[in-house]
Parts: C-alpha cells; sequence; structure tokens
DNA sequence: AAAATTCTAGACAGAAGTGTCTATTGTGTC
DNA sequence: GACACAATAGACACTTCTGTCTAGAATTTT
C-alpha cells in the first residue's frame, strides 16, 4: 500500500495564492480533507468536528460553506462521479494494435496515480451499500465502466458473448483486487503481469508487449 | 440481491424450547441480530441500543451476556474466521474428476446459502479496512483461501506459476464480484456459466459439466 | 472614516451513543 | 414461605456529534 501525500492546504501551499485578511482555509480544504477521511475511514468518520480539528478551524465555520454535513458528502459524490468513471472509460478506448496492448492500457489507468483513484472508488462503494441515493449512482457507474470494457474486447475480434464474459472477469477482478486492499509492491504484481494477460485475452503477450507495461509502470510509480 | 430471511428469535422459534422464567433473549440472540446488522449496515451501525431495540429488550441487559460492544464484536469476528474460511476450503479440495468440475464445487460454496456467507464475508471484509486487528484476520484468511484454491489448479497440471495466476484471478473475481453487490437473478448468472469455466479453467468445459452446474444451483436457489 | 462584506469563534441546545449502579421481577430450591 | 439466583429495567454520568445563533475580526466598498 504506497502511503498517501500528506494532505497539502491551500495555506500551506507556496504555488497557491496566499489567502487574503481573515481567511484561513478554503471550501476546496474542506473537501480534500473530507475525501481523505472518507478514503481512510469512510463515510461514517467523515466528520464535521473532525475536519475541523484537522484544518484547525472552528467546526461552525464549516456552516459558511455548506449548508450541512449531507451537502458536504453529496458534493463529494459529485465529484468523484465527474472524474473516476470518465478516466476509466477513457483508458478503454485509447488505440492499440493488439487486444494486449489495449488491456495495458486499461490497467495503466490502476497504476497511474494521477488517473484512477482506485481507493475512492473503493470508498465510494462502501458508502453506496448504505445509502440507496448513492448506490443508484455507482449503479449507473458501474455498467457505464463493464459496457465500456466490453466494447474494447469486440473492438478485437471477440464475439459479443464471450466480450461480455471478459469483461466481467475483467472488472469484477480489479474491484476484488481493491476489495482485498493487498500489501503488495509494484515489482510483485509486475511478475505477474504476462500471467494475467493471457489468463484475460486468452492469447499469449508477446515479450515487447509485456515489457512496454513494465516499463510504464516503473516510470509511474511513486513509492 | 435475495432477501435475507427474516431473523427469528429464540422466543418466536417452536423448535426451540421455550424460554424459562424471567428471560425475553438469549445470548445467541444478541449475537444474531448482531451479525444481522453488521451485514446489512457495518460494523459502525452495531450498536447495543439499536440490537436492543430490534430485541425489544432493555439496553442495560445487554451487559449480562458481554462485558462491552467491544466484546461483542469480537465475538462475530471469531464466529465468522472459524465458520466461512473453513468452508471455501473445504470446497476446493472436493474430488472432482476435471477442473472443471472441480470448479463448480468452488462455486457453490458461493450459491448454497447453507454454506459460505459471502455477504458477512464482505461486511468483515469492510470492517477490516479501520480496524488493524479485523485486518490481520482476514489477511491470513484471504492467503489461506488463495493457497488452496492454487493446490486446487495444481492438482489438476497447471504449472505452479500458471496455478498461482488462476487462482488470484478466480479469487479476486469473486471478492470484486460481492463487493459490487450486483442485483442478479440466479438464471441470468447461469447462462453465463459456460463463459467464466472457460474463461477460469483455459478450457472448454463438456455440456454435461455445465448442465451438473446449473441443476444443482437451482435446486440449493431459496429465491 | 463609516459601512458592508466575508469569514471565524464561542456558547447553547439537543440527539444518540456507551457504560455503571441500583432496583425489581420471576423462578427454582431449601 | 423465605431465599438465592438469573435476567431485566431504569436512572445517571459522560462523550461525541450536529446544527443554530450571535458576536467579533480583517478586508473591501462607499
Amino acid at each position: 500500500m504506497s502511503k498517501a501525500p500528506a494532505l497539502l492546504l491551500h495555506r500551506d501551499d507556496p504555488d497557491k495564492p496566499p489567502l487574503v485578511g481573515h481567511v484561513k482555509v478554503t471550501r476546496e480544504d474542506w473537501l480534500n480533507v473530507a475525501r481523505d477521511i472518507l478514503i481512510s475511514e469512510g463515510v461514517g468518520q467523515v466528520k464535521v468536528l473532525g475536519i475541523a480539528e484537522r484544518l484547525d478551524v472552528s467546526r461552525s465555520s464549516f456552516y459558511w460553506y455548506f449548508k450541512s454535513r449531507k451537502d458536504l458528502l453529496s458534493q463529494l459524490l459529485e465529484d468523484w462521479n465527474t472524474t473516476n468513471t470518465g478516466i476509466m472509460i477513457r483508458h478503454t478506448e485509447l488505440p492499440a494494435k493488439t487486444i494486449t496492448a489495449a488491456l495495458n492500457n486499461f490497467f495503466r489507468c490502476v497504476v497511474d496515480p494521477e488517473g484512477f483513484n482506485p481507493q475512492l472508488d473503493f470508498a465510494v462503494r462502501e458508502w453506496a451499500r448504505r445509502d440507496g441515493s448513492v448506490r443508484h449512482v455507482i449503479d449507473r457507474a458501474d455498467a457505464a465502466r463493464q459496457a465500456a470494457i466490453t466494447k474494447m474486447f469486440e473492438r478485437y475480434g471477440y464475439d459479443p458473448a464471450e466480450a461480455d464474459i471478459r469483461a466481467r472477469v475483467l472488472y469484477y477482478q480489479q474491484i476484488g483486487y481493491y476489495a482485498l486492499d493487498l500489501a503488495e509492491t509494484l515489482e510483485e504484481r509486475l511478475t505477474r503481469v504476462e500471467g494475467y494477460l493471457y489468463c484475460f485475452t486468452g492469447v499469449l503477450p508477446t515479450a515487447e508487449e509485456v515489457a512496454d507495461f513494465r516499463s510504464f509502470s516503473r516510470s509511474v510509480d511513486l513509492t
């Protein structure tokens, strides 16, 4: 598990314009810390009190930026919805010569920390289990992702029935991997790339394709 | 999602000896309701107050049976640990002529409501994300299950490296399926059995093997 | 310089939860 | 029938959280 970078508040960030006057934090700060807690401890722990403490700000000033705790949460959900799913779908649509190369592209959004955020994705999934409205949002996201993966397989000649199965196995497996939250290093995972590719596509990957994936993964890894 | 059967309390169960005297509920009742809430709403919602209300009993009498809320939770964890993992491992060890038949056995513990409890398993997994001691327990369970699945593949001639990959894909995929918590009917799932079996084993299943699995699944389904 | 605006802090009320202590209520035993 | 016992109930203290209301501080506008 790679250590999340310590969250930088606006006031501590030299790249951001200094906060003027009385201002101590921004709405974004509230959201960022809330997201951080959502990821690491789950929705239940996203509490106004706790965020205020981490921001070193009065709890009551939260209500300047948000109507209520619920309001904050629905903002977090909206942010997630407009980022994660879009990123994954775009990765399935990247141009590639073979299904193996296409699959490489798909896996990249999992490895690349600038892209898809698996831990956030999983935190939202957990949240959905106890909230019907969230559940509705995530169900549509899952359907859209799965459809995109199915199309990816179809573009490389798999008949619709097989594409459907392979998309399911791939997507379920990926979600399961996050669910287990394994403490594997990148190198451990990379030793298995070849096997995974074969298992998902039914086709042996070329040495070049495997090498491509490994070098890309290493280039983005920040561990 | 199949509806969980309404939980029967000891006092409402005609098969159990009537409660004598002043007694309204048993320790088992507390545990059963707690487990029910753990599954449907997560650890965070397992509260003495809530359970007492569902049992229609004073909250304070909880402390007759348990030292504390923590005590109750660790009992739930222990119960889970001695059931779910054992059942899954035993299913991987059932005799079978082919890898496909062996895989059928494995899937049975997912379908059979008397066996492995996927929802409980998932609830515990979620719990583990926020509690180090639970995390330790579940990590060992995951390792044991994965090892058992790997051995299953090895028994049917897969070399260790491929068996390892296939075990991972199968197990991750299964956990992912629970994580998505899809609202599929049994029949929908059964239409895909053939494809799944092919994808997991790399070998086309015989018509007989597929038919066997379908008929077994239908025989145990309670929907 | 006064006034308005924007953000922050503190005090208050109230809900929901845990755990403790004491009283009470049926039941079986002597 | 008195007694001890097992299980339950109620009252209390304490904690943690939400949300509101009012006051105050720094900047911007007039």
